[in-house]
RNA sequence: GGGGGCUUAGCUCAGCUGGGAGAGCAUCUGCCUUACAAGCAGGGGGUCACAGGUUCGAGCCCUGUAGCCCCCACCA
């Protein structure tokens, strides 16, 4: 009874199998282990509110080749997986719910009552995301799993608030911070997109006080603000304007007074030069007013309303206020003229609506002490961005940035660990309600009602997750992590804030390597999204085509930090690549078996050989192998070396594409046909030696596969030779494999000159019978003709020649006078080859193609002879490739003497 | 206003430190050859956006131009 692979490839069949034998094995647990190198990285935690999504599948499988790929070289390899809390996100969605299920808002409800809801959600939806990840094959350590607002990420939350606090780092005060009036919260710098709106500046009039003169004209873009208006600013270089300063004017229709004031803010080029001051809901008038030390009132509410400051129009939502009051100003004789305009507008990122700056009491990080080291990081190299370019994107955030504003009107997050003395006031920042006021030694406190923006507690993410502020085992060895990977629009948001938290609680980098990549974008390379509905459904293609082939697709289709388009014939592609692999596996297993399913002897390298044809040989003198397995050895080898490197780059895509060349075009295309016939042949020594090459090599190469396409991998790896050892104990899983080593005893250079050769000779024959138009299956023969150091070489790939181009029988000779009359030719680089066709010699197919040969080789003589002609190459290119072109000059020079020599021959035939 | 990316075969994209243009898909021809038609064999198809420059030599380096895209930016 034979024990193979199924007929048809149908990855359903053991996709989850496979997962769910890996984790319960505890395959993906990674210990502390002194004997081995660590390597870590921590899963960029997805949002609870969400689905995986094509972002996701790109970012984790990235993540999990890097992973398998370092835990085959004997790495104790850390994938830390974990979900985010999600502050804001999810409280919307929570909110939404609670609307549309009760009918209730969530002041109704009351802050505890919310929280109830709140963790009834991450419960019910929390683990999704995670539950899907295992469908693409994940290999993280389930065991370690951590959420943003877990209990140890609490503390880390408040140890590192309080750490910063005592540094006088986190500070709390009135100042102009970003509001979104639909969230009804404040945001971060960062949490604001800007937008090009059509807008518009109106230029209004504001009289002079004293009734002298023709008062200032001002544009804004935002007149309702002007109730707020606290004075006129002004150049103080600018001519126009120099005997009005100290003067004052009248806010239009309000009748308030407002000094004309200079600063040095006003840019005497836009506008009229003159500036409307409002400090209260302009970040630049601010500044102006606290230098000025002006008053700050305020005229727009938390929602975006007016508020009594506007007068008549209180209550007003802000866009229908300024059409009234424009209106109003317009028929009053104020407006002077009205200019159409690109107004950039700041807008939640979240819910898009148009951000207030308002002046509010907030909690913030005074940001330049911790900027400062993070710059340092990575121009010092300990940071390294790959690809390099967004090194400079992290790099402009960090220089320009401003104090962080880390208090949110919500609900759902990381409470502030503030506390005001219910008596004093006195604040109070600590892990818990304090005893006593130390002020005035009241006990009754009341908590700072704010959360913490979502990034603080992501923050610390990398060594919140390994035990901090506890200096556990995990922490000490896996910290630094060795490379985040992670989109590039998240750089500002998390990538930075994780560096300067790292070097401060932790005092080194939270990681060395920031692996960024684009993003995966539609067919027409739109951006998936949710209101454009042209998202694709990560599971329903793992459905349909497996999750190896959407892994080899999203790995191998990228360059790194540049978007891709998700093109279903790519995973169409892919999806064929492992069923390729799959059949040429079902033949090589199929090809070790006799009858009762039972292996069959191979090839032992050594007295000592485990039997399980290992591959990691590199001494082959026990085993008599032929050329065409050392070439193929050979093969394996080289990719092995090109993959290590490539890898190492985070090439992945190269080396994935490498892979997949070994395997389809070298071991499928050509090994395997090779050794067909020594397979149905009679020497059994010999067939030990193919079953020994095909499982030895196809060994490595599922091996170097296994990162990219996990579940076929380990699946076919299941079923071949494992000598005395059980497949399936956990220690012999592929996953737990060790990674293949190149090896200069697997360089065959004479075999592989030899295959080479016969490969040339065996495709120029196959295209002689395609254009004869003869039959593959017609035999034929042939006679080569071939003199010089190359006739051995040929010689030796007869067998070869024989098999693949189906030739019956091959003459050699170095005498042209024993090549037939009647016959269609090739000529390769040191051989021509001659078909006798009988009756099937069509020569004015064989005048076309030989003059084609002719063009393309007098092409090439031109080009080396140019060059070769050429003093400057000659004296200044380096030796070795004037050398090579030296060659090529003989070789071709050769061909095309051939060539013309049997073109004269086949003109006379025509 | 500042910064960055892209422009290579009909389509989607690779091309590492400059040394004879590649892949997948599509297309054409011939094959159900005992692992695989989700396949096999053979073929066609490119002024590497444009213009200069450096170099013996440029898809690759420099300068400029054009088009598409993205990010940042205090929005009078």
């Amino acid at each position: 009874m034979e024990k193979n692979l199924a007929k048809t490839y149908n990855p359903k069949d053991f996709e989850d199998r496979i997962y769910e034998m890996w984790e319960s094995t505890g395959s993906f647990r990674a210990e502390v282990d002194k004997d081995k190198k660590p390597f870590t990285i921590v899963m960029p935690p997805p949002n609870i509110t969400g689905q995986l999504h094509m972002g996701h599948a790109l970012d984790q499988t990235l993540q999990d080749v890097l992973t398998r790929w370092k835990r085959m070289q004997g790495y104790s390899a850390l994938w830390l997986p974990g979900s985010d809390h999600a502050s804001i996100a999810t409280e919307v969605k929570v909110v939404e719910k609670i609307r549309n299920e009760e009918g209730l808002e969530k002041e109704d409800l009351g802050r505890e009552e919310f929280l109830k809801r709140a963790w009834a959600w991450k419960e019910e939806y929390g683990g999704r995301i995670t539950r899907q990840c295992r469908k693409l094959g994940d290999s993280c350590d389930w065991s370690k799993e951590r959420f943003t607002m877990d209990e140890g990420c609490n503390n880390a939350v408040k140890a590192f608030f309080i750490k910063l606090y005592e540094k006088g780092l986190i500070y709390r005060g009135n100042r102009l911070i970003n509001w979104c009036p639909e969230c009804k919260t404040s945001l971060s710098d960062a949490e604001v997109e800007h937008e090009d709106r059509n807008g518009k500046y109106w230029y209004f009039r504001y009289p002079a006080a004293d009734g002298q003169g023709e008062g200032i004209v001002v544009a804004t873009s935002r007149p309702e603000t002007m109730f707020a208006d606290v004075a006129i600013a002004v150049h103080p270089d600018d001519e126009r304007y120099k005997d009005m300063v100290g003067k004052k004017v009248i806010l239009p229709l309000v009748g308030k007074e407002i000094p004309i004031i200079a600063d040095s803010y006003p840019d005497p080029e836009k506008g009229t030069g003159a500036v409307k001051i409002t400090p209260a809901h302009d970040p630049n008038d601010f500044e102006v007013g606290q230098r000025a030390g002006l008053e700050m009132p305020t005229c727009i509410n938390e929602d975006a309303t007016m508020n009594a400051a506007a007068g008549k129009y209180e209550g007003m939502d802000r866009y229908e206020c300024r059409k009234a009051w424009v209106a109003d100003l317009e028929a009053a004789g104020y407006l002077v003229k009205t200019e159409e305009k690109v107004i950039p507008a700041g807008e939640c990122y979240r819910c898009h609506t148009v951000i207030e700056s308002m002046l509010s009491d907030q909690w913030f990080v005074a940001m330049e002490e911790l900027a400062k080291p993070a710059i340092e990081a990575a121009k010092k190299g300990d940071l390294r961005h790959v690809p390099e370019r967004f090194e400079k994107i992290y790099l402009h955030w960090l220089e320009e940035i401003k104090d962080w504003c880390i208090s949110r009107q919500l609900w759902w997050g990381h409470r502030i660990p503030a506390y005001y003395c219910e008596e004093c006031g006195e604040l109070v920042v600590a892990y818990d309600t304090p005893e006593k006021c130390p002020k005035c030694g009241h006990t009754a406190f009341r908590q700072d009602e704010d959360v913490l923006d979502t990034w603080f507690s992501s923050a610390l993410w990398p060594f919140s997750t390994l035990g901090w502020p506890e200096k556990t085992p995990e922490l000490e060895y896996f910290y630094p992590t060795d490379v985040l990977v992670t989109g590039y629009d998240i750089i500002f948001f998390w990538v930075v804030r994780m560096v300067f938290s790292g070097l401060e609680t932790m005092g080194d980098v939270p990681f060395h390597d920031v692996y960024v990549h684009g993003l995966v974008r539609d067919a027409e390379g739109r951006k998936m999204s949710k209101s454009l509905g042209n998202g694709i459904d990560p599971l329903e293609v793992i459905d349909k085509y497996g999750a190896d082939a959407l892994r080899f697709m999203l790995t191998t289709g990228i360059t790194p930090g540049n978007d891709m388009r998700f093109k279903e014939d790519r995973l169409e592609s892919c999806r064929n690549f492992v069923n390729k692999l799959w059949n040429a596996s079902r033949f090589v297993i199929m090809n070790l078996q006799d009858e009762d399913g039972n292996f069959r002897e191979m090839a032992k390298c050594c007295a000592d050989c485990c039997g399980k044809a290992c591959g990691d040989v590199t001494n082959f003198e026990n085993i008599a192998l032929k050329d065409e397995d050392k070439w193929m050895i050979n093969k394996v080898n080289e990719t092995v070396e090109y993959v290590d490197n490539a890898m190492e780059r985070y090439d992945l895509a190269l080396a994935g594409q490498k892979i997949y060349d070994l395997i389809w075009n070298e071991y499928c295309d050509w090994y395997i046909e090779l050794v067909k016939a020594r397979l149905w042949g009679e020497d059994e020594e010999d067939k030990k030696v193919v079953r020994f090459t095909l499982v030895s090599c196809l060994k490595n190469m599922l091996k170097m596969l296994h990162p990219f396409m996990p579940f076929i991998t380990e699946e076919i790896w299941s079923y071949l030779p494992h000598g005395e050892e059980k497949a399936d104990n956990p220690n012999n899983f592929l996953i737990k494999s060790d990674w293949p080593k190149f090896s200069l005893g697997c360089v065959f250079p004479k075999a592989t000159a030899t295959l080479e050769m016969a490969m040339e000779a065996i495709r120029a024959i196959r295209n002689i019978r395609a254009e004869a138009e003869a039959a593959p299956s017609k035999k034929l023969r042939a006679i080569i003709l071939t003199t010089g150091d190359k006739a051995q070489t040929i010689r030796d790939g007869a067998r070869y020649i024989q098999n693949l181009a189906n030739i019956t029988e091959i003459t050699f000779t170095e005498n042209k006078a024993d090549v037939p009359e009647e016959v269609m030719s090739a000529v390769i680089d040191g051989a021509e080859i001659y078909i006798p066709l009988d009756d099937l010699v069509d020569y004015k197919q064989e005048l076309e193609r030989l003059t084609k040969e002719q063009k393309k080789l007098e092409g090439e003589v031109a080009r080396v002879k140019g060059k070769l002609s050429n003093q400057g190459f000659v004296s200044k290119a380096p030796e070795k490739v004037i050398n090579e072109e030296k060659e090529k000059m003989v070789k071709y020079e050769e061909m095309l003497a051939k060539v013309n020599a049997r073109l004269e021959l086949v003109k006379a035939k025509v």
